[in-house]
DNA sequence: AATCATTCCTTAATCGGTTACCAAATTTAA
DNA sequence: TTAAATTTGGTAACCGATTAAGGAATGATT
């Protein structure tokens, strides 16, 4: 049988409010006796039921973080920052992953409801056919959440990266190499992230005067696997191809850079790519990926703060916003138009 | 305020006992109240409280999973299919990790079990210097746990890999294309597979009848930069190189290659080398790896089952071990001895 | 000496469920 | 017709903590 706080009362010869007060350093107990009591909760190694503390004070000290993929190195590192900001906090971190599946990504919110986590940190999927209600309804009763990237037509807490910005950046850096036919591999439909960086795609055009080329927009995925398939398609058809590829993450970029491989295109002599991300493996390709290095762990941290800090002020839900920057990572793999890139400076 | 079982009672003009009846599909209720609750359940739009629930039946019907390293994708997989399983059993998933340091390990786990978890899938932390007096104290409790990888001298609840014989696997293919001063990248000193490892390394010599190269084991690590590290560290060093590297897991062997390739070192013609797990990166490399496919997948699901059976049947803790194979993923990181390699017919 | 504050601790209700045990109503058996 | 069995539902204790309210000492105040 476990101790309870009854038995340290007991073999104290105190009440179990004594006890509880020792516990949660409430003043008003004399020395003697808080020393007696603490003396015996280290003797019979007490370990207060935290089930029965979140039942009296409403509240698990838990969270819930629900991802999109769980093997992906990029939310890997977000899971680590929250993590470890979490612990730090003296919170636990319960895990949720839609895997992209809008059907999984209920249940399994609807699983950490059901574990009353204290607030949500939350990356939801998003296009035209997903109700997004939910948001809505915790908003209404007050839950305490943040999500990962902002949501169309939504005001919440929000930490994400300046996904327009840097998709600006990127872009101009092809621009500026020579290139105009560059297409964009989008992510999913699902992600509010590609639709930004489809903006930052469009203005990098619009600001260097030229048009963009709309027809070299790809609805593509996340995965190696979705980068792969569509280079394949792309690049093995016969027609006028682009001479770089924005890529909505690295993953996206490496499938491609597969595909490419495969077809004998060099990369970068014949086609520039450039990724999103910067997760570790980028500096291990082949040819080390140009990207756009997003601080993952930090917007993790900033989540689990933000989140905290909002779970400890119930009242207040004021929509904050922390936008983290992203850099341009110069490596090996865009080259100025017409030429082998082995003139290139850059170094990763 | 939340919606409470009295709520639902006093709605139903019956007793809580009867809810709690009907919501727990208890007999001896009649279809019309059962009916009438039912719909107010409905109506009302009630969920029952977890923690009040978890308090009453001393079970919170969650777990704990604590890994070593959050952003490794090795365990990116494992935690994939654990949660997977879980969710279809019911359980949430509580995440921890020692990323590699004994004293978080510690603090994870004391997290975990404050928060009264069910059960813990464990991946411990080894070498000579670590306690793993908490291993017996879990066993003494008769808490439920199952481990990632066996533990030396301990019998519990395993699920694991073959990692002898896919080590001997992996040295016999090596030996076989001609190489016999082969170098094993070991991992941390922590890991009990890197020793099982080391043993299926020794024992591919011993079935070859060649002495092993002793002086050529190195305790390396288990990250990229690790791998990077002890691969300039050995092959800057003037002297007879190993012709072939045995990496303790993927990610070593990525450093390595990255390390080859600035020493403009060529795999596989000048060294082969071969990894442990293959991520999904390996086929992605510059020169892809060949490797050993380990399911992590299906490592993380097994461990789930074994971990919920556990717990479902509280008295008997039989120890079980559930191994699973392991298959040597041939791709174009090992040529035979001597020559460039281009000549090799496998296929990743 | 009576009154008032302080200090320190206890009592008992509460959080939201589960369940052993009991009791009323109905059916069945004798 | 009455006792016994069955069906159905209620009562109250319990899980293990927190906390508001109250009360017994002790010392200070007049």
């Amino acid at each position: 049988m476990r101790i309870t706080i009854s038995d340290i009362a007991q073999y104290a010869g105190v009440s179990k409010a004594t006890v509880s007060a020792v516990l949660n350093e409430r003043p008003g107990i004399s020395v003697q006796t808080r020393e007696r009591v603490l003396e015996i909760i280290q003797k019979l190694n007490y370990q207060p039921s935290h089930v029965a503390r979140s039942l009296s004070n409403r509240e698990t000290k838990s969270i819930g973080l629900l991802i999109k993929e769980i093997d992906n190195p990029y939310f890997a590192k977000i899971m680590k920052g929250v993590f470890d900001k979490c612990s730090e906090l003296g919170y636990t971190v319960l895990l949720g992953s839609s895997e992209l599946d809008p059907a999984q990504e209920k249940k399994s919110l609807e699983a950490l409801l059901r574990q009353q986590v204290d607030g949500l940190i939350l990356s939801p999927l998003q296009n035209e056919e997903i109700d997004l209600g939910y948001l809505y309804e915790l908003k209404l009763k007050n839950y305490p959440f943040v999500t990962l990237g902002s949501v169309v037509h939504f005001q919440t807490n929000v930490v994400e990266v300046e996904n327009k910005k840097a998709a600006v950046s990127a872009v101009s850096y092809l621009i500026h190499a020579g290139h105009k036919r560059i297409a964009y591999f989008a992510g999913p439909s699902y992600s509010a992230n590609s639709k930004d960086r489809l903006a930052g795609f469009r203005q990098a055009f619009h600001e260097n005067a030229i048009p963009a080329p709309e027809d070299l927009i790809f609805n593509t995925g996340s995965y190696i696997a979705d980068g792969y398939r569509m280079g394949r398609e792309l690049f093995a058809l016969p027609g006028t191809k682009p001479s770089a590829v924005f890529c909505y993450n690295d993953l996206v970029a490496i499938g491609l850079m597969n595909a490419l491989a495969e077809l004998k295109i060099q990369v970068p002599a014949d086609v520039s790519v450039i990724g999103f991300d910067d997760i570790d493996f980028c500096r291990s390709m082949q040819v080390p990926l140009t990207t756009i290095r997003v601080p993952a762990y930090k917007l993790g941290e900033k989540a689990a703060e933000l989140l905290i800090a909002q779970i400890g002020a119930r009242d207040e839900s004021k929509n904050r916003k922390v936008i983290l920057p992203a850099q341009l990572i110069e490596r090996k793999s865009v080259a100025p138009l017409g030429r082998d890139g082995s003139g290139s400076e850059f170094v990763g």
